[in-house]
RNA sequence: GCCCAUGUAGCUCAGGAGGUAGAGCACAUCCUUGGUAAGGAUGAGGUCACCGGUUCAAAUCCGGUCGUGGGCUCCA
């Protein structure tokens, strides 16, 4: 495939759609951009040939398939954040003396530059930096790229005294790396490459933010400064960008969380402890009804365990070892010691071991709301998505090994169907496979593995693979749901466990009337009530569907003289199912819709003179405003269609407020 | 845990280079009976997170603790 072909004079390449064409050796990715168009030619930013990236200005010698790669490639977006990395690393540098450079990349959104600075940066540095970016943008100055050898670069990155990049070097050593380094204005970086052709290519830009990093991710290392950024070819992507953030933090959770009453994190009972108020409780006793039902209806038993164990439990689990970190120090009741419960799996276990199982009885599906602690280090808490204390919807699938492909198939369905219900019917696999450090037979792997993927392809499901991903315990798949800003989370998680049947001896009787081991499956849909609280949440952005909303109604009456009117219309609803409450006090129409908008309550019933007359309402929907007046079995009857799970028939139409 | 930022009324925030604090919203009372996102007046409300130090004097300066926020995964 790959040919040098200097001595046929031309080098031939083909193009995405195909086609080939013949160009001289020499020739640069840009000539090959120019010749095809001048828009393809402006907005290029390198080429990739034969599947390796290259600057858009690099001589090319070689045969194959090109692309042409503009910031609507993955590809060629990593070369325009780099790049940024660069500029940005030549305005810090030139403005703090003395810092010294760790390593730039692209990341998902962005680019971040890792430093070491004689003092830490503070937020007003940013500012500074970004105007000296701009100017740096200003001069168009090309990248250019220099290969040397180990000595040389040694020499240069030794004179500047950056020790990170002779560290680095030394790595590339080993691994017997082409050295390079790129040049652009008066900046000079140990680089692998490529860059994009010159810093006038990039359009916008925003800093974001300073964070702590270690140097090479180890925490016995140096701590630097690590800055977070944005570029874009097009100050209307930045924008777009900066919208994105604001829709975000509008949504953010813990923001919702306080604005609309629904839960509390107070340091007063701990950090990463949830206290839920009535409002947010009655969502998630919706959230259980709707989980226990379903399960009920899926063939699953609920079980319920305690909060505490004994720790000779958690010793014969293995938690103790593996799982030590994440667990609160043991305690003494009548001298035995006892934990705290990390996890509801043992508790499982000991219901299974606590009769003879037969291969009749499997497959035995438990499930249980199972409320767990882990210790979670201080700094990595955050509102509802990282807590101590959370409740997992757990589930345990014991059967044979026959039965396994199926038990998947069914599990994945059941999966995706709920998060349907929820309102994410976007949903991304993963499945993740052996790890190097693992303990079980290779065979039960391969086993595991292909039921997994056959359960997958049976369903005709699309995913993901993560090579080496699985937990040391056995393969898994996750499930990531994808919310109504695109954000994806990961929520559920179907995993084998060849670990803890083992360690418990666990077994059921065959038809051959001897002992086999059971194959078990830890399963999670919503992975914690608490965490997917709080994404779903957001996912409405505080509008939560007639069938999860607390108050799905509120009357809000236009002056007292109808204030019997609303009371008894409010009784009519309720019989009817419907949940509402009364606005009655003397206060003008207009304040009380405002309240009932920013409460975000589905829907608003307006009445006065007229609807009291005629036995009717005005209806108003959240953000949505005047839908007119209808008879109150019409408003009824509309509230019951709404109130099943999977409709969600406020939140789709825009949420316009800006509160 | 580590780096940076931060903690002032129920909420959102001003202020404070050392002399015991302010706004808006919310709340209470009164006036207003008003038709689709804020009617008006009056009032109450704070050991300025907690503990210690310096000082005649600390909310302010120093140290510690706790909490909160952004990070500490995506490898020149």
């Amino acid at each position: 495939m790959k040919t040098t072909e200097a001595s046929k004079g031309t080098i031939t390449v083909t193009l995405p759609d195909g086609s080939e064409r013949e160009y001289p050796p020499g020739t640069t990715g840009y000539d090959i951009a120019a010749s095809i168009g001048k828009k393809l030619a402006r907005d290029a930013l390198a080429i990739k040939l034969n599947g390796s990236v290259r600057d858009l200005r690099a001589p090319l010698d070689e045969s194959g398939p090109i692309q042409i790669l503009t910031f609507a490639d993955p590809e060629g977006r990593e070369v325009f954040w780099h790049s940024s990395a660069h500029v940005m690393a030549q305005a810090v540098t030139e403005l703090v003396p003395g810092t010294k450079l760790a390593i730039g990349p692209p990341i998902e959104e962005g680019f971040y530059y890792d430093f070491d600075p004689p003092k830490p940066f503070t937020p007003e540095d940013l500012e500074k930096f970004e105007e000296r970016m701009s100017e740096i943008i200003a001069e168009d100055a090309p990248f250019k790229r220099n290969e040397c050898d180990l000595d040389v670069a040694r020499q240069i990155f030794g004179e500047r005294g950056e020790q990170y990049k002779l560290e680095l070097l030394d790595k590339f050593e080993e691994e017997g790396e082409q050295i390079s380094y790129y040049t652009s204005s008066r900046f000079l970086d140990l680089c692998r490459g490529p860059h994009i052709p010159s810093t006038g290519k990039i359009k916008a830009f925003k800093l974001l933010n300073i964070a702590g990093a270690y140097w090479r991710d180890a925490e016995g290392n140096p701590q630097l400064q690590r800055i977070y950024g944005v570029a874009y070819p097009d100050k209307k992507l930045l924008s777009d960008f900066m919208h994105r953030r604001e829709e975000a933090e509008r949504r953010d959770h813990r923001r919702l969380g306080k604005q609309l009453k629904l839960f509390s994190i107070d340091e007063n009972s701990g950090a990463g402890l949830v206290l839920w108020h009535p409002r947010g409780a009655f969502i998630r006793r919706r959230i259980e009804d709707y989980w226990y039902k379903r399960h009920e209806e899926s063939g699953y038993e609920l079980v319920y365990s305690p909060h505490i164990a004994r720790l000779g439990l958690w010793e014969q689990s293995g938690h103790t070892g593996f799982y030590a970190e994440n667990m609160y120090p043991p305690f003494e009741v009548e001298n035995n010691p006892h934990q705290l419960k990390p996890m509801n799996c043992p508790f499982h276990i000991l219901i299974y071991q606590s009769d003879l199982r037969s291969y009749r009885d499997l497959p035995m599906r438990w499930a249980e709301l199972g409320t767990v602690y882990r210790y979670e280090r201080g700094g990595v808490l955050h509102g509802l998505f990282r807590v101590r204390g959370f409740t997992q919807d757990d589930a345990h699938i014991f059967c044979r090994r026959d039965q396994v492909e199926e038990e998947i198939v069914t599990v994945l369905d059941f999966s995706l169907s709920m998060y349907t219900a929820f309102g994410f019917p976007d949903v991304r696999i993963c499945l993740s496979t052996r790890p190097e450090k693992a303990i079980g037979e290779p065979a039960d792997w391969e086993m595991a593995e292909n039921a997994l993927r056959h359960a997958l392809e049976q369903g005709n499901h699309t995913y993901d693979v993560d090579e080496g991903g699985g937990a040391f315990y056995g393969p898994k798949i996750d499930l990531h749901v994808r919310d109504a800003i695109g954000r994806s989370w990961q929520c559920g998680t179907i995993q084998f466990d060849f670990n803890l049947p083992e360690r418990f001896d666990l077994s059921y009787i065959g038809s051959d009337g001897q002992k086999h081991r059971p194959v078990m499956v830890h399963r999670a849909l919503l992975g914690s009530l608490e965490r997917f609280f709080g994404i779903l949440l957001e996912h409405h952005a505080g509008t939560f569907p007639v069938w999860l909303a607390p108050e799905q109604a509120i009357i809000l009456s236009v002056t007292e003289k109808v204030e019997d009117y609303a009371y008894a219309l409010a009784d009519e609803l309720k019989s009817s199912d419907v949940r509402v409450n009364v606005d009655a006090r003397p206060e003008k129409i207009g304040l009380k819709i405002r309240e009932a908008e920013m409460q975000k309550i589905p829907y608003m019933l307006i009445v006065g003179d007229r609807e009291s007359q005629d036995h009717t309402v005005s209806v108003r929907a959240h953000g949505r405003r005047d839908l007119g007046t209808m008879s109150v079995d019409e408003f009824a009857a509309r509230i019951r269609a709404e109130n099943r799970p999977g409709v969600d028939g406020t939140s789709i139409s825009a949420d316009a407020e800006g509160t």
